[in-house]
DNA sequence: CTGAATGCAAAACCTTTGCACCTGA
DNA sequence: TCAGGTGCAAAGGTTTTGCATTCAG
């Protein structure tokens, strides 16, 4: 049987991905825990990441930003959508309401079984949007 | 000015992405183009896709199939959404209605523009949903 | 005690890139 | 001709893994 240790890697690894604000990637959280723990390594991050998320603590979040090829974690495990800002690149959460408005009858009918989805909508960010009606039309970063 | 030149190795690169049936990652490509020409490099391979996708004849496949680090490539150009079996591991093409039915008033009310969005269904594709129920409940791969 | 977890480093994987040579328009 | 494309190999970035050691239960 599965026993699941209680370390001090594991612990501060969880607590920096749900206080990390932004959808962390791996090396967003080694550098969190490396503060606290100078000597974790990249290797346990890495595994206790994929035991969070095996234990249904931690989500991967689906989103496929531009050139990036790391994952991003994600605090929220519910089933939940993403918005991508396409100037900031941050990432929203977006609460799911009922079934995420999303009509599975024709795939049902046609011996189809949906069991999840994920759905990632891409564009401006609110603070970008207002931001680029002031600035013009130049599309830069907006920082944190 | 870009000058976008017609060349053996593009053409066949194209053809094998359009000809191989299911979201070919590079590699499957590459594989596919060597029967062709055997000289060619998988560098030459993943720079023409990439022109290929900037030039908008092949997408990409916005699927994060579990441990998949590799992109799929998708010879439907037109927005449409994505259906992975999760027995098989094959991924359908869905056709996209309308605007796919997702209601994004919310999203304009709070300031927020959506210009595009990916949509991705998981569960059991028809051939695998009959398989198992005829086999029982062991949840072996579907062969091609 | 004892096996699960760690640290370290090497390897695995996928993709990109530098550079000399080639080739299509 | 000659800029853009190719082949080759090396580099880059991310994630995984082997192994001796440490540590939680």
């Amino acid at each position: 049987m599965r026993m699941t240790r209680v370390t001090r890697q594991k612990e501060a690894i969880l607590r920096a991905a749900l206080h990390s604000g932004d959808h962390p990637t791996a090396d967003m959280i080694y550098a969190e825990v490396r503060r606290e723990l100078p000597r974790v390594s990249l290797g346990t991050v890495y595994r206790n990441l994929q035991r969070l998320v095996g234990e249904g603590r931690l989500s991967l979040a689906p989103v496929s930003d531009e050139g990036g090829r790391s994952a991003r974690f994600d605090p929220e495990v519910r089933p939940h959508d993403h918005f991508v800002c396409e100037s900031c690149q941050r990432i929203f959460d977006i609460a799911r309401e009922g079934e995420g408005g999303l009509d599975l009858r024709s795939f049902a009918d046609r011996g189809f079984r949906v069991t999840s989805h994920t759905l990632a909508l891409y564009g401006i960010c609110a603070r970008c949007e207002a931001r680029r009606g002031a600035v013009g039309t130049a599309r830069r970063p907006v920082p944190k």
